[in-house]
DNA sequence: TACACAAAATTATAAGATAAATCAGGGCCA
DNA sequence: TGGCCCTGATTTATCTTATAATTTTGTGTA
């Protein structure tokens, strides 16, 4: 699950819950009740309703008396949240959440690497190197690649130095994910390590503009391959 | 508040909750234990309970039996949940936080742009030309400009058809009235209406990289004057 | 028709009891 | 001495039962 410490009834339902409302279990109908809750997962109250509580915190619900409770149009859901995110993750894959997963990433992660050529330190342009090396040495174990390729990219978030950007990185874990099981049907294709290098020298240079620009050329990449990979209807 | 539907005893304490620990009123001692919650805001253990357990779907707390509860570091808050940019906007101003927001609004804001010039229908565009006569029409009242300057962003956003994006709404709000707050008293400076018009131009035209560059010009500006306001210790 | 009022349903709040987890200390054994 | 286990204490987790508050729906009356 989820909690830092093991499964609790609580984050049990929290998962249960969470992972059900964002695959449109409840669209028709309505949300169970508090007495409903406790029955069909044989809960106690509190636990029901923490658990509402906390869907409640990250927008997918909301409560009030006599009215029972609702799920909120997606539009209110706190989509960056990282519980959230993984939920959406976890469904039955969606070419548009992928698509719309890039996107922010397109939007994110070249301004951080340009961020990351004028503030990274030492340390940090080793762990970027780390990532990369990683995904060198392990082009042919794909979970190991995969992993280091989520490092590498992690890693220039944190170097960019702005926590809100560093903050994205389950998203970032999870359209990984998504991408590698992609590429993988599409072409054997594997992630480009020199594309990835050439961040990692831009960075090393201070070069900001080189380094959005490498950064920006990983991803469009990614996007077009969506589009091949299986037309939008839309 | 924030509670769709007026403010209740749990909304109450989550909020007072959620300002001091984002105000860092906890940072040296510990949090209060559940017991000690109800006492000093004299609530009863369900909504001390619910109020930690919101606070914690949002990364600002994580509880254990025995060890008590305590504030997360500020790598784990759920820094772009809309409560928690509220709060960091609602403590003392702070030159960091407002560059860190404005990094992330120059990520977003150019890519939307660019997104919207693909996709924006009639409607979008009315509602960013809305934006936009409203800064011309209301260039004297401060108030109702700054409103107008948050709907030409806001729509934008929604424009680009993106959801994730759209969800950042209440960050751009944010940022923005931290943005003009400073801008008033660097030099009477106010947001220029034709680098927004150049914007909205590039969308209709359906030239995505232009609205990209235009809105990445009005950004950094912003991202210019924060430097000459007050200049970063750090 | 319009207004006031009563009834019902559901969440909100309160309060007490028990279970579970984990940290600190002490005692036992090698 | 050093390590291991047991016990106790503390705090959250869970369960349970009441009561209050809110709001929809209907119902009756002017």
């Amino acid at each position: 699950m989820r909690t830092p410490h093991g499964v609790s009834l609580t984050y049990g339902l929290l998962e249960t819950l969470g992972q059900s409302i964002v695959s449109g279990a409840y669209d028709g109908r309505g949300f169970p009740t508090e007495a409903e809750l406790c029955t069909q997962f044989s809960a106690s109250r509190t636990v029901a309703r923490e658990a509402v509580k906390m869907l409640t915190a990250k927008g997918l619900l909301s409560a009030r008396p006599r009215q029972g409770t609702k799920v909120e149009p997606v539009s209110r859901w706190n989509l960056l949240d990282p519980d959230v995110t993984r939920w959406l993750m976890e469904r039955p894959f969606s070419n548009t959440i992928y698509r719309e997963f890039t996107e922010v990433r397109l939007a994110i992660e070249p301004v951080a690497a340009s961020l990351a050529a004028t503030r990274a330190n030492r340390k940090d342009i080793q762990a970027i190197r780390d990532g990369l090396n990683g995904m060198r040495d392990n082009a042919s174990e794909h979970e190991q690649a995969l992993q280091a390729d989520i490092e590498f990219h992690v890693a220039i978030l944190r170097a960019s130095g702005n926590p809100f950007f560093w903050q994205l990185r389950e998203l970032i874990n999870t359209a990984l994910r998504i991408s590698i099981s992609i590429t993988n049907k599409v072409a054997g294709h594997t992630a480009s390590i020199p594309a990835h290098e050439a961040v990692l020298l831009a960075i090393e240079a201070g070069d900001a503009e080189g380094a959005q620009l490498a950064m920006q050329a990983i991803l469009r990449e990614s996007l077009d391959l969506i589009g091949t990979y299986q037309p939008e209807l839309a």
